[in-house]
DNA sequence: CGAGCAATTGACCGGCGTCAATGGGCGTGG
DNA sequence: CCACGCCCATTGACGCCGGTCAATTGCTCG
Protein backbone atom coordinates (compact mmCIF):
# COMPACT_ATOMS: atom_id res chain seq x y z
CA UNK A 1 0.00 0.00 0.00
CA UNK A 2 2.67 2.98 0.90
CA UNK A 3 4.52 2.42 -2.33
CA UNK A 4 1.95 1.36 -4.69
CA UNK A 5 1.92 4.13 -6.48
CA UNK A 6 5.98 3.86 -7.08
CA UNK A 7 7.46 2.76 -10.31
CA UNK A 8 7.66 -1.47 -9.74
CA UNK A 9 11.47 -1.96 -9.71
CA UNK A 10 11.40 0.92 -6.88
CA UNK A 11 8.99 -1.06 -5.21
CA UNK A 12 10.77 -3.98 -5.49
CA UNK A 13 14.30 -3.25 -4.23
CA UNK A 14 12.40 -1.51 -1.47
CA UNK A 15 11.17 -5.02 -0.56
CA UNK A 16 14.02 -6.80 -0.86
CA UNK A 17 17.54 -4.79 -0.90
CA UNK A 18 19.57 -4.86 2.21
CA UNK A 19 20.46 -0.36 1.16
CA UNK A 20 18.34 2.72 -0.67
CA UNK A 21 19.50 3.37 -4.12
CA UNK A 22 21.07 6.65 -4.61
CA UNK A 23 19.64 9.22 -6.87
CA UNK A 24 21.57 7.61 -9.47
CA UNK A 25 20.70 4.16 -9.24
CA UNK A 26 17.13 5.28 -9.28
CA UNK A 27 17.47 7.46 -12.28
CA UNK A 28 18.84 4.61 -14.37
CA UNK A 29 15.88 2.24 -13.23
CA UNK A 30 13.29 5.46 -14.14
CA UNK A 31 14.84 5.91 -17.58
CA UNK A 32 15.20 2.26 -18.14
CA UNK A 33 12.76 1.72 -21.28
CA UNK A 34 9.52 -0.36 -20.67
CA UNK A 35 7.34 -1.12 -23.15
CA UNK A 36 3.61 -1.96 -21.56
CA UNK A 37 1.30 -4.33 -22.43
CA UNK A 38 -2.01 -5.74 -20.99
CA UNK A 39 -2.78 -9.37 -21.14
CA UNK A 40 -6.33 -10.95 -20.51
CA UNK A 41 -6.85 -13.91 -17.82
CA UNK A 42 -5.04 -17.58 -19.14
CA UNK A 43 -2.39 -15.91 -21.46
CA UNK A 44 0.67 -17.35 -22.08
CA UNK A 45 3.30 -14.57 -21.89
CA UNK A 46 6.14 -16.81 -22.39
CA UNK A 47 6.49 -20.59 -23.42
CA UNK A 48 9.32 -23.10 -22.45
CA UNK A 49 11.64 -22.97 -25.25
CA UNK A 50 11.47 -19.27 -26.32
CA UNK A 51 14.63 -17.65 -26.73
CA UNK A 52 13.37 -13.86 -25.16
CA UNK A 53 15.21 -10.96 -25.74
CA UNK A 54 13.29 -8.99 -23.10
CA UNK A 55 12.39 -9.79 -19.90
CA UNK A 56 9.17 -8.15 -18.16
CA UNK A 57 8.16 -7.09 -14.56
CA UNK A 58 4.25 -7.74 -13.16
CA UNK A 59 3.10 -4.09 -12.75
CA UNK A 60 -1.13 -5.34 -11.89
CA UNK A 61 -2.37 -8.91 -11.50
CA UNK A 62 -0.92 -12.36 -10.97
CA UNK A 63 0.85 -14.50 -13.07
CA UNK A 64 2.10 -17.76 -12.49
CA UNK A 65 5.47 -19.69 -13.57
CA UNK A 66 4.46 -23.66 -14.79
CA UNK A 67 5.90 -26.69 -16.92
CA UNK A 68 4.15 -29.54 -18.65
CA UNK A 69 4.94 -33.52 -19.21
CA UNK A 70 4.34 -34.59 -22.56
CA UNK A 71 1.24 -36.25 -21.58
CA UNK A 72 -0.12 -32.51 -20.80
CA UNK A 73 -0.21 -32.64 -17.22
CA UNK A 74 0.64 -28.75 -15.78
CA UNK A 75 3.03 -28.21 -12.68
CA UNK A 76 2.69 -24.36 -11.19
CA UNK A 77 5.89 -23.28 -9.80
CA UNK A 78 4.98 -20.34 -8.26
CA UNK A 79 2.65 -17.42 -8.11
CA UNK A 80 3.69 -13.70 -9.36
CA UNK A 81 2.32 -10.92 -7.69
CA UNK A 82 2.90 -7.14 -8.78
CA UNK A 83 6.51 -6.14 -8.62
CA UNK A 84 7.63 -9.21 -9.43
CA UNK A 85 10.17 -9.94 -12.22
CA UNK A 86 9.66 -13.42 -12.94
CA UNK A 87 11.27 -14.05 -16.04
CA UNK A 88 14.42 -12.05 -15.03
CA UNK A 89 16.58 -15.51 -15.28
CA UNK A 90 16.10 -15.30 -19.08
CA UNK A 91 18.51 -12.22 -19.39
CA UNK A 92 21.23 -14.85 -18.91
CA UNK A 93 19.50 -18.03 -19.91
CA UNK A 94 18.70 -18.34 -23.41
CA UNK A 95 16.39 -21.11 -23.51
CA UNK A 96 13.38 -20.29 -21.24
CA UNK A 97 12.90 -23.93 -19.32
CA UNK A 98 9.55 -22.76 -17.96
CA UNK A 99 6.02 -21.07 -19.13
CA UNK A 100 4.51 -18.09 -17.71
CA UNK A 101 0.99 -17.43 -17.83
CA UNK A 102 -1.44 -14.76 -16.35
CA UNK A 103 -3.97 -15.94 -14.10
CA UNK A 104 -5.54 -12.97 -13.87
CA UNK A 105 -5.76 -9.91 -16.21
CA UNK A 106 -2.25 -8.27 -16.14
CA UNK A 107 -0.17 -5.22 -17.11
CA UNK A 108 3.20 -6.09 -17.83
CA UNK A 109 6.19 -4.23 -18.51
CA UNK A 110 8.71 -5.35 -20.74
CA UNK A 111 12.28 -4.71 -20.29
CA UNK A 112 14.86 -5.43 -23.19
CA UNK A 113 17.98 -7.95 -21.89
CA UNK A 114 20.26 -5.16 -23.35
CA UNK A 115 18.86 -1.84 -21.65
CA UNK A 116 18.82 -4.44 -18.67
CA UNK A 117 22.17 -5.99 -18.93
CA UNK A 118 23.96 -1.83 -19.49
CA UNK A 119 21.91 -0.88 -16.33
CA UNK A 120 22.90 -3.80 -14.32
CA UNK A 121 26.93 -3.36 -15.83
CA UNK A 122 26.78 0.27 -14.59
CA UNK A 123 25.15 0.08 -11.23
CA UNK A 124 26.84 -3.07 -9.15
CA UNK A 125 24.86 -2.51 -6.52
CA UNK A 126 21.44 -3.05 -8.49
CA UNK A 127 23.10 -6.29 -10.06
CA UNK A 128 23.31 -7.34 -6.65
CA UNK A 129 19.48 -6.67 -6.19
CA UNK A 130 18.63 -7.95 -9.37
CA UNK A 131 20.58 -11.37 -8.37
CA UNK A 132 19.22 -11.36 -5.00
CA UNK A 133 15.14 -11.17 -6.89
CA UNK A 134 16.43 -14.55 -8.84
CA UNK A 135 17.53 -16.02 -5.76
CA UNK A 136 14.45 -15.52 -3.55
CA UNK A 137 12.67 -16.84 -6.63
CA UNK A 138 14.95 -20.01 -6.44
CA UNK A 139 14.12 -20.07 -2.58
CA UNK A 140 10.40 -20.20 -3.50
CA UNK A 141 10.65 -23.02 -5.55
CA UNK A 142 12.55 -24.91 -2.80
CA UNK A 143 9.86 -24.47 -0.53
CA UNK A 144 7.27 -25.67 -2.75
CA UNK A 145 8.94 -28.55 -3.62
CA UNK A 146 9.33 -29.58 0.23
CA UNK A 147 5.77 -28.71 0.12
CA UNK A 148 4.84 -30.97 -2.40
CA UNK A 149 6.92 -33.71 -1.53
CA UNK A 150 6.88 -34.04 2.02
CA UNK A 151 3.48 -32.85 3.10
CA UNK A 152 -0.02 -34.04 2.63
CA UNK A 153 -2.69 -32.63 0.57
CA UNK A 154 -4.26 -30.52 3.59
CA UNK A 155 -0.73 -29.27 4.81
CA UNK A 156 -0.10 -28.14 1.60
CA UNK A 157 -2.95 -25.81 0.71
CA UNK A 158 -2.55 -24.41 3.61
CA UNK A 159 0.87 -23.38 2.94
CA UNK A 160 0.15 -21.95 -0.13
CA UNK A 161 -2.63 -20.00 1.28
CA UNK A 162 -0.19 -18.50 3.90
CA UNK A 163 2.63 -17.96 1.46
CA UNK A 164 -0.04 -15.79 -1.32
CA UNK A 165 -1.23 -14.21 2.04
CA UNK A 166 1.97 -13.09 2.97
CA UNK A 167 2.93 -11.81 -0.64
CA UNK A 168 -0.12 -10.57 -1.15
CA UNK A 169 0.02 -8.51 2.03
CA UNK A 170 3.76 -7.11 1.68
CA UNK A 171 2.12 -5.41 -1.88
CA UNK A 172 -0.81 -4.09 -0.13
CA UNK A 173 -3.29 -6.54 -1.56
CA UNK A 174 -4.48 -8.45 1.78
CA UNK A 175 -5.57 -6.16 3.84
CA UNK A 176 -6.76 -7.88 7.26
CA UNK A 177 -5.85 -11.05 5.55
CA UNK A 178 -8.23 -10.90 3.06
CA UNK A 179 -7.42 -11.40 -0.60
CA UNK A 180 -8.59 -11.93 -4.42
CA UNK A 181 -7.54 -15.19 -5.20
CA UNK A 182 -8.35 -15.70 -9.38
CA UNK A 183 -6.94 -18.85 -9.85
CA UNK A 184 -9.76 -21.25 -9.71
CA UNK A 185 -9.79 -24.96 -8.14
CA UNK A 186 -8.34 -26.56 -11.01
CA UNK A 187 -5.33 -24.60 -10.91
CA UNK A 188 -4.89 -25.00 -7.22
CA UNK A 189 -4.56 -28.47 -8.54
CA UNK A 190 -1.93 -27.68 -10.80
CA UNK A 191 -0.03 -25.50 -8.49
CA UNK A 192 -0.50 -28.84 -5.97
CA UNK A 193 0.36 -31.78 -7.07
CA UNK A 194 -2.72 -33.33 -6.65
CA UNK A 195 -6.38 -33.32 -8.25
CA UNK A 196 -9.19 -30.89 -8.93
CA UNK A 197 -11.36 -33.12 -6.94
CA UNK A 198 -8.98 -32.90 -3.97
CA UNK A 199 -8.46 -29.14 -4.19
CA UNK A 200 -12.23 -28.98 -3.48
CA UNK A 201 -11.66 -31.50 -0.38
CA UNK A 202 -8.99 -30.45 1.10
CA UNK A 203 -11.07 -26.43 0.92
CA UNK A 204 -13.69 -27.99 2.23
CA UNK A 205 -11.67 -29.19 5.18
CA UNK A 206 -9.98 -26.39 5.99
CA UNK A 207 -13.17 -24.00 6.10
CA UNK A 208 -14.74 -26.79 8.56
CA UNK A 209 -11.57 -26.58 10.54
CA UNK A 210 -12.28 -22.54 10.64
CA UNK A 211 -9.21 -21.35 9.51
CA UNK A 212 -10.43 -19.86 6.12
CA UNK A 213 -13.27 -19.19 3.80
CA UNK A 214 -12.88 -19.27 0.45
CA UNK A 215 -15.98 -17.68 -2.28
CA UNK A 216 -16.10 -16.78 -5.42
CA UNK A 217 -12.27 -16.24 -5.52
CA UNK A 218 -12.09 -14.31 -2.32
CA UNK A 219 -9.55 -15.90 0.62
CA UNK A 220 -10.13 -14.43 3.99
CA UNK A 221 -8.11 -16.22 6.77
CA UNK A 222 -9.61 -16.30 10.22
CA UNK A 223 -6.81 -18.46 12.39
CA UNK A 224 -3.76 -17.03 10.57
CA UNK A 225 -1.66 -19.27 13.45
CA UNK A 226 -3.85 -22.02 13.02
CA UNK A 227 -3.25 -22.11 9.41
CA UNK A 228 0.42 -21.95 9.78
CA UNK A 229 0.63 -24.21 12.38
CA UNK A 230 -0.91 -26.61 10.14
CA UNK A 231 1.55 -25.68 7.02
CA UNK A 232 4.62 -25.45 9.45
CA UNK A 233 4.53 -21.83 7.93
CA UNK A 234 7.84 -19.94 8.60
CA UNK A 235 8.24 -16.69 5.90
CA UNK A 236 11.98 -16.60 6.17
CA UNK A 237 11.93 -18.21 2.85
CA UNK A 238 10.76 -15.14 1.06
CA UNK A 239 13.60 -13.11 2.06
CA UNK A 240 11.05 -10.40 2.52
CA UNK A 241 12.01 -6.94 4.85
CA UNK A 242 10.46 -7.37 7.91
CA UNK A 243 7.59 -4.54 8.04
CA UNK A 244 5.51 -6.88 5.43
CA UNK A 245 3.73 -8.87 7.87
CA UNK A 246 0.59 -9.27 6.73
CA UNK B 1 37.12 -36.33 -18.23
CA UNK B 2 39.32 -33.62 -20.11
CA UNK B 3 39.38 -31.03 -18.01
CA UNK B 4 39.51 -33.14 -14.77
CA UNK B 5 42.75 -31.97 -13.92
CA UNK B 6 41.94 -28.03 -14.36
CA UNK B 7 40.82 -25.69 -11.21
CA UNK B 8 37.14 -26.53 -10.48
CA UNK B 9 36.09 -22.67 -11.66
CA UNK B 10 37.44 -23.44 -14.89
CA UNK B 11 36.27 -26.45 -15.68
CA UNK B 12 32.86 -24.89 -14.20
CA UNK B 13 33.14 -22.05 -16.82
CA UNK B 14 33.92 -24.11 -19.26
CA UNK B 15 30.75 -26.06 -18.90
CA UNK B 16 28.24 -23.14 -18.39
CA UNK B 17 29.43 -20.17 -19.82
CA UNK B 18 29.28 -18.29 -23.45
CA UNK B 19 32.44 -17.31 -24.04
CA UNK B 20 36.26 -18.10 -23.01
CA UNK B 21 38.18 -16.53 -19.89
CA UNK B 22 40.40 -13.66 -20.75
CA UNK B 23 44.19 -14.55 -19.19
CA UNK B 24 42.96 -11.69 -16.96
CA UNK B 25 39.75 -13.40 -15.49
CA UNK B 26 41.66 -16.77 -15.56
CA UNK B 27 44.45 -14.87 -13.57
CA UNK B 28 41.85 -13.58 -11.03
CA UNK B 29 40.05 -16.88 -10.40
CA UNK B 30 42.67 -18.71 -9.96
CA UNK B 31 44.19 -16.23 -7.52
CA UNK B 32 40.82 -16.57 -5.60
CA UNK B 33 41.90 -17.62 -2.05
CA UNK B 34 40.57 -21.01 -1.13
CA UNK B 35 40.21 -23.29 1.72
CA UNK B 36 40.35 -26.75 1.21
CA UNK B 37 38.46 -29.32 3.94
CA UNK B 38 37.71 -32.91 3.53
CA UNK B 39 34.19 -34.27 4.65
CA UNK B 40 33.47 -37.80 5.15
CA UNK B 41 29.90 -38.76 4.10
CA UNK B 42 26.79 -37.67 6.05
CA UNK B 43 27.94 -34.47 7.19
CA UNK B 44 26.23 -31.09 7.01
CA UNK B 45 28.28 -28.74 5.31
CA UNK B 46 25.88 -25.73 6.21
CA UNK B 47 22.70 -26.19 7.64
CA UNK B 48 19.21 -24.07 6.77
CA UNK B 49 19.47 -20.93 9.28
CA UNK B 50 23.50 -20.55 8.76
CA UNK B 51 24.76 -16.99 7.61
CA UNK B 52 27.82 -17.87 6.12
CA UNK B 53 30.19 -15.96 5.38
CA UNK B 54 31.44 -18.00 2.57
CA UNK B 55 30.52 -20.08 -0.54
CA UNK B 56 32.07 -23.62 -1.33
CA UNK B 57 32.76 -25.35 -4.22
CA UNK B 58 32.60 -29.18 -4.39
CA UNK B 59 35.66 -30.41 -6.04
CA UNK B 60 35.72 -34.13 -4.89
CA UNK B 61 32.42 -36.57 -3.99
CA UNK B 62 28.87 -36.18 -4.03
CA UNK B 63 26.99 -33.64 -2.19
CA UNK B 64 22.86 -32.47 -1.63
CA UNK B 65 20.80 -29.82 -0.82
CA UNK B 66 17.76 -30.78 1.34
CA UNK B 67 14.81 -29.16 3.87
CA UNK B 68 13.15 -30.80 6.16
CA UNK B 69 9.77 -30.43 8.32
CA UNK B 70 9.28 -30.21 11.23
CA UNK B 71 8.11 -33.95 11.79
CA UNK B 72 11.79 -34.77 10.61
CA UNK B 73 10.83 -35.75 6.89
CA UNK B 74 13.92 -34.77 4.83
CA UNK B 75 13.30 -33.87 0.71
CA UNK B 76 16.34 -33.36 -1.26
CA UNK B 77 16.22 -30.85 -3.77
CA UNK B 78 19.20 -31.16 -5.88
CA UNK B 79 22.23 -33.27 -6.22
CA UNK B 80 26.15 -31.72 -6.93
CA UNK B 81 28.61 -33.22 -8.84
CA UNK B 82 32.70 -31.81 -8.86
CA UNK B 83 32.78 -28.60 -9.96
CA UNK B 84 29.39 -27.38 -8.87
CA UNK B 85 29.02 -24.44 -6.55
CA UNK B 86 26.34 -25.44 -4.27
CA UNK B 87 25.42 -22.55 -2.26
CA UNK B 88 26.68 -19.26 -4.36
CA UNK B 89 23.15 -18.12 -3.24
CA UNK B 90 24.68 -17.66 0.28
CA UNK B 91 26.57 -14.68 -1.20
CA UNK B 92 23.43 -12.09 -1.30
CA UNK B 93 20.91 -14.33 0.46
CA UNK B 94 22.52 -13.59 4.30
CA UNK B 95 19.88 -16.44 5.96
CA UNK B 96 20.76 -20.12 4.31
CA UNK B 97 17.05 -21.49 3.43
CA UNK B 98 18.37 -25.18 2.77
CA UNK B 99 20.79 -27.41 4.16
CA UNK B 100 23.61 -28.75 2.40
CA UNK B 101 25.20 -32.68 3.15
CA UNK B 102 27.52 -34.67 1.69
CA UNK B 103 26.74 -37.73 0.42
CA UNK B 104 29.83 -39.71 0.11
CA UNK B 105 33.06 -38.67 1.09
CA UNK B 106 33.89 -34.87 -0.59
CA UNK B 107 36.67 -32.43 -0.65
CA UNK B 108 35.13 -28.85 -0.55
CA UNK B 109 36.71 -25.33 -1.33
CA UNK B 110 36.00 -22.53 0.92
CA UNK B 111 35.88 -19.23 -0.51
CA UNK B 112 35.30 -16.19 1.56
CA UNK B 113 32.21 -13.86 0.06
CA UNK B 114 34.16 -10.49 0.46
CA UNK B 115 36.76 -11.76 -2.20
CA UNK B 116 34.00 -13.26 -4.21
CA UNK B 117 32.47 -10.21 -4.60
CA UNK B 118 35.36 -8.19 -4.94
CA UNK B 119 36.07 -10.78 -8.22
CA UNK B 120 32.67 -10.42 -9.78
CA UNK B 121 32.90 -6.25 -9.45
CA UNK B 122 36.07 -6.79 -10.95
CA UNK B 123 35.06 -8.71 -13.83
CA UNK B 124 31.61 -8.39 -15.00
CA UNK B 125 31.68 -11.59 -17.34
CA UNK B 126 32.49 -13.68 -14.44
CA UNK B 127 29.58 -12.13 -12.36
CA UNK B 128 27.37 -13.03 -15.46
CA UNK B 129 28.80 -16.73 -15.12
CA UNK B 130 28.09 -17.55 -12.01
CA UNK B 131 24.45 -15.94 -11.70
CA UNK B 132 24.11 -18.10 -14.80
CA UNK B 133 25.42 -20.99 -12.45
CA UNK B 134 22.64 -19.89 -10.11
CA UNK B 135 20.16 -19.97 -12.62
CA UNK B 136 20.52 -23.36 -13.70
CA UNK B 137 20.63 -24.54 -10.27
CA UNK B 138 17.31 -22.92 -9.56
CA UNK B 139 16.01 -24.96 -13.29
CA UNK B 140 16.99 -28.07 -11.94
CA UNK B 141 15.07 -27.79 -8.75
CA UNK B 142 12.17 -26.46 -11.38
CA UNK B 143 12.50 -29.91 -12.86
CA UNK B 144 12.74 -31.98 -9.73
CA UNK B 145 8.87 -30.02 -8.80
CA UNK B 146 7.54 -31.18 -12.27
CA UNK B 147 8.79 -34.95 -11.66
CA UNK B 148 7.71 -34.79 -8.02
CA UNK B 149 4.28 -33.33 -8.66
CA UNK B 150 3.46 -35.03 -11.45
CA UNK B 151 4.83 -38.05 -12.34
CA UNK B 152 4.74 -41.53 -10.35
CA UNK B 153 7.50 -43.03 -8.40
CA UNK B 154 8.35 -45.13 -11.84
CA UNK B 155 9.09 -42.35 -14.18
CA UNK B 156 10.37 -40.10 -11.25
CA UNK B 157 12.85 -42.15 -10.59
CA UNK B 158 13.81 -42.67 -14.52
CA UNK B 159 14.45 -39.12 -14.57
CA UNK B 160 16.78 -38.98 -11.73
CA UNK B 161 18.85 -41.63 -13.41
CA UNK B 162 18.65 -40.17 -16.24
CA UNK B 163 19.72 -36.52 -14.65
CA UNK B 164 22.68 -37.99 -12.43
CA UNK B 165 24.24 -39.81 -15.35
CA UNK B 166 24.14 -36.45 -17.87
CA UNK B 167 25.47 -34.51 -15.35
CA UNK B 168 27.98 -36.69 -13.77
CA UNK B 169 28.86 -37.69 -17.73
CA UNK B 170 29.68 -33.96 -18.28
CA UNK B 171 32.18 -34.13 -15.90
CA UNK B 172 33.84 -37.62 -17.34
CA UNK B 173 32.13 -39.41 -14.21
CA UNK B 174 29.58 -41.30 -16.24
CA UNK B 175 31.54 -43.60 -18.94
CA UNK B 176 29.17 -45.82 -20.34
CA UNK B 177 26.37 -44.43 -18.87
CA UNK B 178 27.76 -46.60 -15.71
CA UNK B 179 28.90 -44.49 -12.84
CA UNK B 180 29.09 -44.75 -8.88
CA UNK B 181 25.92 -43.69 -7.00
CA UNK B 182 26.93 -42.98 -2.90
CA UNK B 183 23.18 -42.61 -1.99
CA UNK B 184 21.03 -45.45 -0.29
CA UNK B 185 17.82 -45.99 -0.80
CA UNK B 186 16.57 -43.98 1.94
CA UNK B 187 18.42 -40.88 0.78
CA UNK B 188 17.26 -41.64 -3.28
CA UNK B 189 13.13 -41.47 -1.38
CA UNK B 190 14.08 -38.96 0.50
CA UNK B 191 15.07 -37.32 -3.13
CA UNK B 192 12.20 -38.46 -4.96
CA UNK B 193 9.56 -38.04 -2.04
CA UNK B 194 8.40 -41.41 -1.55
CA UNK B 195 9.81 -43.62 0.84
CA UNK B 196 12.34 -46.61 1.02
CA UNK B 197 10.78 -49.81 0.54
CA UNK B 198 8.61 -47.88 -2.65
CA UNK B 199 12.00 -47.12 -3.52
CA UNK B 200 12.95 -50.16 -3.35
CA UNK B 201 9.94 -51.78 -5.26
CA UNK B 202 10.39 -49.63 -8.32
CA UNK B 203 14.11 -49.75 -8.45
CA UNK B 204 13.36 -53.43 -8.27
CA UNK B 205 11.05 -52.28 -11.92
CA UNK B 206 13.50 -50.71 -13.57
CA UNK B 207 15.42 -53.75 -13.35
CA UNK B 208 12.96 -56.35 -14.49
CA UNK B 209 12.26 -53.82 -17.63
CA UNK B 210 15.75 -53.94 -18.38
CA UNK B 211 16.54 -50.48 -18.31
CA UNK B 212 19.24 -50.63 -15.31
CA UNK B 213 21.50 -52.46 -13.52
CA UNK B 214 21.94 -51.29 -9.64
CA UNK B 215 24.26 -53.16 -7.58
CA UNK B 216 26.85 -51.96 -4.33
CA UNK B 217 26.16 -48.12 -5.42
CA UNK B 218 27.12 -48.39 -9.28
CA UNK B 219 24.24 -48.12 -11.72
CA UNK B 220 24.17 -49.09 -15.29
CA UNK B 221 22.11 -47.84 -17.77
CA UNK B 222 21.65 -50.52 -20.11
CA UNK B 223 18.87 -49.05 -22.28
CA UNK B 224 19.18 -45.12 -22.20
CA UNK B 225 16.47 -44.39 -24.79
CA UNK B 226 14.31 -46.31 -22.83
CA UNK B 227 15.05 -44.55 -20.27
CA UNK B 228 14.90 -41.23 -21.38
CA UNK B 229 11.71 -42.23 -22.64
CA UNK B 230 10.00 -43.18 -19.55
CA UNK B 231 11.56 -40.25 -17.79
CA UNK B 232 10.24 -37.57 -20.53
CA UNK B 233 13.78 -36.66 -20.02
CA UNK B 234 15.38 -33.62 -21.80
CA UNK B 235 18.64 -32.39 -20.22
CA UNK B 236 17.71 -28.87 -21.94
CA UNK B 237 17.02 -27.40 -18.66
CA UNK B 238 20.52 -28.48 -17.56
CA UNK B 239 21.97 -25.77 -19.80
CA UNK B 240 24.98 -28.16 -20.75
CA UNK B 241 26.91 -26.87 -23.72
CA UNK B 242 26.70 -29.14 -26.60
CA UNK B 243 29.72 -31.68 -25.99
CA UNK B 244 28.65 -33.51 -22.77
CA UNK B 245 25.83 -36.03 -23.84
CA UNK B 246 26.48 -38.72 -22.20
C1' DC C 1 32.13 -61.97 14.82
C1' DG C 2 28.48 -59.33 16.34
C1' DA C 3 25.98 -54.77 15.77
C1' DG C 4 23.60 -51.98 12.94
C1' DC C 5 21.77 -50.35 9.04
C1' DA C 6 20.63 -51.19 3.99
C1' DA C 7 18.09 -54.18 0.93
C1' DT C 8 14.23 -56.93 -0.04
C1' DT C 9 9.67 -58.78 0.20
C1' DG C 10 4.84 -59.76 1.78
C1' DA C 11 0.41 -58.27 3.86
C1' DC C 12 -2.49 -54.81 4.62
C1' DC C 13 -4.14 -49.99 4.77
C1' DG C 14 -5.31 -45.24 3.51
C1' DG C 15 -4.92 -40.88 1.00
C1' DC C 16 -5.72 -39.43 -3.12
C1' DG C 17 -7.21 -40.43 -8.02
C1' DT C 18 -10.94 -41.68 -11.12
C1' DC C 19 -15.52 -41.69 -12.63
C1' DA C 20 -19.86 -39.84 -12.56
C1' DA C 21 -23.70 -37.03 -11.40
C1' DT C 22 -25.72 -32.60 -9.81
C1' DG C 23 -25.81 -27.88 -8.88
C1' DG C 24 -24.16 -23.05 -9.52
C1' DG C 25 -22.27 -18.82 -11.76
C1' DC C 26 -21.66 -16.26 -15.70
C1' DG C 27 -21.30 -14.84 -20.40
C1' DT C 28 -23.46 -14.84 -24.92
C1' DG C 29 -26.99 -14.70 -28.11
C1' DG C 30 -31.64 -14.66 -29.28
C1' DC D 1 -34.42 -10.32 -20.14
C1' DC D 2 -34.34 -14.87 -20.40
C1' DA D 3 -32.42 -19.24 -22.03
C1' DC D 4 -28.89 -21.85 -23.14
C1' DG D 5 -24.23 -23.58 -22.72
C1' DC D 6 -20.06 -24.10 -20.54
C1' DC D 7 -17.07 -24.65 -17.10
C1' DC D 8 -16.30 -24.43 -12.10
C1' DA D 9 -17.82 -26.25 -7.64
C1' DT D 10 -19.35 -30.02 -4.98
C1' DT D 11 -20.18 -34.65 -3.54
C1' DG D 12 -20.51 -39.82 -3.53
C1' DA D 13 -18.72 -44.49 -4.85
C1' DC D 14 -15.01 -47.05 -5.72
C1' DG D 15 -10.15 -48.32 -7.05
C1' DC D 16 -5.13 -48.06 -6.90
C1' DC D 17 -0.55 -46.24 -6.00
C1' DG D 18 2.22 -45.81 -2.62
C1' DG D 19 2.54 -45.82 2.73
C1' DT D 20 2.91 -48.62 6.91
C1' DC D 21 4.27 -52.54 9.48
C1' DA D 22 6.97 -56.34 10.00
C1' DA D 23 10.08 -60.08 9.03
C1' DT D 24 14.25 -61.83 6.76
C1' DT D 25 18.55 -61.45 4.54
C1' DG D 26 22.39 -59.49 3.41
C1' DC D 27 26.57 -55.89 3.80
C1' DT D 28 29.96 -53.35 6.13
C1' DC D 29 32.65 -52.03 9.63
C1' DG D 30 34.42 -51.84 14.09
Amino acid sequence: MPQSSRHPFLRKIDSIALFRPTDEERAGLLTLPMQMVDFDAYQDIVREGDRPRRSFALLEGIACTYKSTRAGKRQVMSYHVPGDVPDFQSIYLEVLDVSIATVSPCRIGFVQHDAARALLRAHPRLNEVFWRATLIDAAMVREWMLNTGRRDAYARMAHLFCELVTRLGAVGLAPDRTCELPMTQPELADALGITPVHVNRTIRDLKAAGLITLRSRRLTVHDWDGLMSVAEFDPTYLHLRDRDAP
